[in-house]
DNA sequence: CGTCGTCAAGGACGC
DNA sequence: GCGTCCTTGACGACG
């Protein structure tokens, strides 16, 4: 277990990943983009032809450019073509086909403008639409690559080293595009290094430290503030001893990663109070145990948050001030679950803690979709942010929480006249946003495979049937579960 | 390239 | 107790 034999074969399955993985490794290292204002940020990575330098950029060109050029292609897809097309298989052919496809004009309103004394910055979380979006898949850009436990059994742990080195390049041209884009504020994906904390497949992320640091030197260049916010198995009230010690390795490697980074003690890590237990009370003190045990460099970056379920401010602000512990005030949880204690006083409270630390506040903004109802409907993020709350300190950086993302913020430093935007990063919003929360909810499905799962792995224990489990000797578990990452997200 | 079921880890809630 | 949801995203098998 621990160490996979990493089989020296490499087996390439998923063409996908195995695309990106290669790419990063072997491509020239990308690294900088290009000067300041460049609304195209034209990728570096590429590594095939040339060809399409020029197609991203604009619609326009299109026209004529498949008989015009020869060159077309690369060879992938080029054959693909062949094949589909088999008719005109001339050998001296300049085969035509394959249009670039246009990047689409994007029509962007004019917006509402509205008037504020904000002065501090905006920022978003994880991902950055319009570089994830880059096509082809080959120039995409974004921080969260990752994988399953089962590509790491089979292809060994530098599978996923190579995956998170990868995270980390882009990050580089993630804080490069803020930086073109005036937008300063940055919280990194929790998922950048995959399975960093984990008990078996857990490393160090020494082996990129090299290039940690110039991500670091290059965002403090700029002067950008990051921070990033471990997801929701981090559980530091836990009653479970061990779940108590898998948030506290999650928590170190957040802190490893920003020293190496080298950034200073404005990087904090955000987490919520996290699972109650049938026992607040109990819980808050294990909570506080938890914190104080803590070693000190990770205790000096640990923020905590209201959430929207469990515990609001109010339940939060003794032990933030009794221990010193910076709170994040999210305004749309103070909605949905409210402290009797008025924002403003909150806000005050938990800025004097900020101040006494030494650390830029930090606050969280995000509206429920237009329309939305229920409780569930109402966790959901909006799309964007309409309106910033009033009496903000200059000092405050304020993470918005939207769906899309980097939008949401251009959105608002157009409303608010708080930054210049580079009008070619604009893209429109959803006219039409659906009040699901996400994706497939509905779905009719089967059992449910993880029911089927549990069933199964129950069995197999029962049976003892040695067919095959090899592994998996005791440590079941009492309630299974599953379900999925956060994705850095969370408000 | 698109579609779709599933995915490390906790835990709350509806039924 | 089981199924479903979690601020949402990505993998990876398959067509």
């Amino acid at each position: 277990m621990s160490t996979q034999p990493s089989s020296g074969v490499v087996l390439r399955r998923s063409t996908r990943a195995l695309t990106v993985a290669t790419h990063s490794t072997e491509v020239q290292p990308p690294i900088v983009p290009p000067p300041p204002p460049t609304p195209k940020v034209v990728s570096v990575k590429r590594k095939r032809t040339v060809v399409e330098a020029t197609e991203i950029v604009e619609a326009t060109s299109q026209v004529s450019d498949a008989e015009q050029s020869p060159k077309k292609k690369r060879t992938k897809k080029a054959k693909a073509v062949v094949d589909t097309e088999e008719f005109q298989e001339s050998p001296s052919k300049p085969k035509r086909k394959r249009q670039p496809k246009p990047e689409p004009m994007y029509v962007i309103p004019d917006v509402e403008k509205k008037k504020t004394t904000f002065k501090g910055r905006l920022g978003y979380a994880c991902l950055n639409t319009v570089l994830r979006n880059k096509k082809p898949a080959s120039e995409t850009v974004f921080c969260s690559r990752t994988c399953r436990l089962d590509s790491i059994k089979k292809n060994g742990l530098d599978f996923v080293k190579d995956l998170a080195r990868k995270n980390v390049e882009d990050l580089l041209t993630v804080i490069q595009w803020n930086e073109d884009n005036n937008i300063r504020f940055f919280r990194v994906s929790s998922e950048i290094f995959p399975y960093a904390s984990h008990d078996k497949h857990g490393y160090s992320l020494n082996y990129c430290s090299e290039l940690l640091a110039k991500a670091g030197a290059l965002a403090r260049k700029y002067g950008h503030r990051l921070t990033t916010h471990p997801g929701q198995f981090t559980q530091l009230g836990s009653p479970k001893p061990a779940v108590v010690e898998a948030s506290r390795r999650e928590l170190a490697y957040h802190t490893e990663m920003f020293e190496l980074m080298g950034m200073g003690s404005d990087s904090v890590m955000i987490i919520h109070g996290g699972g109650v237990y049938d026992d607040k009370e109990g819980t808050l003190k294990r909570l506080k145990g938890s914190i104080k045990n803590l070693s000190p460099n990770v205790r000096a970056r640990l923020v905590l948050e209201n959430d929207e379920m469990c515990y609001n401010a109010e339940d939060l602000l003794p032990i933030c001030e009794e221990l010193d512990v910076p709170l994040v005030f999210d305004y749309h949880h103070d909605q949905l679950f409210p402290s009797s204690i008025p924002p403003k006083t909150i806000i005050e409270r938990a800025n004097a803690i900020w101040k006494r630390r030494g650390i830029k506040p930090k606050q969280h903004l995000s509206e429920p979709r237009p329309g939305a109802v229920s409780l569930m409907e109402r966790r959901a993020h909006a799309d964007r942010c309409e309106n910033l709350p009033p009496d903000l300190p200059d000092d405050m950086g304020k993470e918005i929480g939207a769906k899309d993302k980097e939008q949401a913020v251009l959105y608002l430093h157009r409303m608010y006249d708080l930054q210049p935007v580079v009008h070619a990063s604009l893209r429109p919003a959803n006219p039409n946003p659906s009040m699901r929360t996400n994706g497939r909810k509905a779905s009719p499905k089967k059992p449910s495979a993880k029911a089927i799962k549990k069933q199964a792995e129950k069995r197999g224990l029962d049976d003892s049937d040695a067919s095959d489990l090899t592994d998996c000797p005791s440590e079941d578990e009492e309630l299974p579960v599953e379900e999925e990452e956060d994705a850095g997200e969370e408000a």
